[in-house]
DNA sequence: GGCTGGCACTCGGTAGCATCGAGTGCCAGG
DNA sequence: CCTGGCACTCGATGCTACCGAGTGCCAGCC
């Protein structure tokens, strides 16, 4: 464990780093940091902190920086959590006034809050719909070949699938009439409604292949996991990515990781799954990513588990506020999606 | 207009230009142009191009760099289309084989594949299912306070839009029962199945004041224009635009234009309104596009216009080949949408 | 033992300067 | 009207000198 004084450096170079994005030296930290003793001292502190690999030199005569455990330890020692700057919980709160409408508006417009927030890069994953039981499920013909099974949920999220008949084996394969789909939606309503949404819904026979059939295949599309969904990923703020580093290729690497949802959504629940709040670097598991912070917190509804969301910044990220926005929006999204 | 020999000049200085990013000096253009004349005549030649608004010099002693207007002519003299690199086409028919499934999945892959071929940022509109009618109509209650209504449109399109019942007068001040939330579900499914989507979609009364009050909400979600919905809108490949400029500032305005779903509908439209198939610079009407050209092409399904896709890029874009991919990807795509 | 002032040293950044060369404009002659 | 020739421009490159922020270390002091 680092000593009082050693701390009280380590975080005077991290906040100067994080702020100004310049080696901080020894004349700087006794200026900041609020420790009473010459620069020579702090020097040999300094030169302690980096064999200890706290701080780093990018040469000989520079300043120090942060190195990833220079970091980890700064925000594992931030102490009581920052408030929200006034102005920025003002806008949290009105945002959450103003919400309204589908769920995936609104969660898109939060992953765009939690840019605006933090000006860095804002991710919520959307809610796994796992638990949730069926309030209707309806299967619609739209073509003789083609068809969509729609599904509301008692949480309010609508799924749709298409449904491909030629897929159904050879007792669809001359195509289906409206009265079986309207058998198969009634039949599927029937038994489906009020149960639990999960890969293997028992749904009985008719007695008619064609209609089993069809039901088969909706189900099927039903059952599929909503976690691959790729609809419940929303990523708001990516602009300003490209103002957190100045090197093209990194922003282009980063932008890169965010366009793929399969790979942030894995981001995230692998940071969420090791039981961190932060992951610093090469902590995200992703090389691209060597030069970035993640923050992400769960969200809840009606008390369940339900998502997660998030912001990716440069290593180099305000903590604080960073941390405070990210947990103001958590739990106001958390309110705010259980109180409907 | 041109004389042929300046038109060859200028087309070399773009096509150079386009390749190496560099100002074009005289002794390039007679490398690569094709022209049998000497560099000095080429300087003359450039000179008056320069004078007449299609190059523009960097600095005195530097070499020649194309003007919007040296752009638009080149396009506006591309002559017969060019046809996709082997390897693109192979990809774009592996890409429409292997695609199925959900609407909004393949919209949203397709961006991506845009993305790919161009090295560019790909933009997909979706279809607005304006003149669709509706296959089902359907209203289910949430609590006592909320509900969805959910239509299936016969271009296989699924509506959702959750109702906030406080919002619908007295006569719905104290909830509504299960009863009554059925009622007004066959009730619109009676009247409005069959008829086509639009603002205003009569219902008649059925006597009761709670029902009639969440059948007009339900009618009133559902005449919302179709093409302020945002989920209408696919971006990908937004990372290729970091390597396409290297003025930082550049990426970051251009990537912030791509995050606002609504600009980007309303930038498409515009240019196709204008009758526009490449819209460079000031033509997109956008100030922080100014260094950026953006390609458009509008797609069918069953003959029927239905939506818009395009690639975003730099002004010195390979525009023979970016040609190439978005009018083959515009064909395919509709040919795929209209076979279902 | 730990802190401090002092000092020599390092090395990236900046300024000044000469040079280079790609490119231009122009002109006189074919 | 085209061309070879030529003087000129000016960004890019490379060199040198220098500055200064910052370091490491040491001898001395509390």
């Amino acid at each position: 464990m680092l000593d009082e004084r050693k701390a009280a450096i380590l975080r005077a170079v991290v906040e100067e780093y994080i702020d100004t994005a310049q080696p901080v030296g020894s004349a700087h930290v006794v200026k900041s940091s609020g420790v009473h003793v010459s620069s020579a001292t702090v020097r040999n502190d300094m030169a302690t902190l980096e064999l200890e690999g706290y701080l780093s030199q990018p040469h000989t005569s520079a300043g120090r920086i942060p190195t990833e455990k220079g970091y980890r330890f700064f925000v594992d020692n931030l102490g009581a959590p920052t408030a929200l700057r006034g102005s920025d919980a003002v806008q949290v709160r009105s945002f959450f006034d103003q919400a309204h409408g589908e769920i995936e508006q609104m969660l898109q417009d939060t992953s765009r809050l939690l840019g605006d927030l933090t000006s860095y890069a804002g991710v919520v994953v959307g809610a796994q719909p796992a638990e949730a039981t069926m309030r209707s499920v309806q299967v619609v013909g739209l073509t003789s070949t083609a068809a969509v099974v729609v599904a509301v949920l008692s949480n309010g999220a609508v799924e749709k699938h298409s449904i491909d008949l030629t897929q159904g084996g050879k007792s669809l394969a001359g195509g289906i009439g409206d009265e079986r789909v309207g058998a198969a939606s009634a039949h599927l309503a029937a038994h489906l409604i009020g149960a639990v949404r999960s890969g293997s819904m028992p749904v009985p026979k008719t007695g008619d292949a064609a209609t089993d059939a069809l039901c088969a295949l909706a189900v099927k599309a039903l059952g599929t996991d909503a976690a691959d969904d790729p609809d419940q990923v929303f990523v708001g703020g990516t602009s300003r990515i490209a103002s957190a580093f100045d090197a093209i290729e990194t922003v282009r690497e980063v932008l890169g990781i965010l366009e793929q949802q399969y790979v942030v959504v894995t981001l995230l629940r692998d940071v969420i799954d090791r039981g961190l709040q932060v992951a610093i670097g090469t902590e995200t598991g992703m090389a691209p990513l060597a030069d970035c912070a993640l923050i992400v917190s769960p969200y809840q509804i009606e008390g369940e588990p339900a998502g997660t969301i998030g912001v990716l910044g440069p290593a180099r990220m305000d903590y604080p506020q960073a941390l405070a926005a990210v947990a103001v929006v958590s739990h106001r999204l958390s309110q705010r999606l259980s109180e409907a």
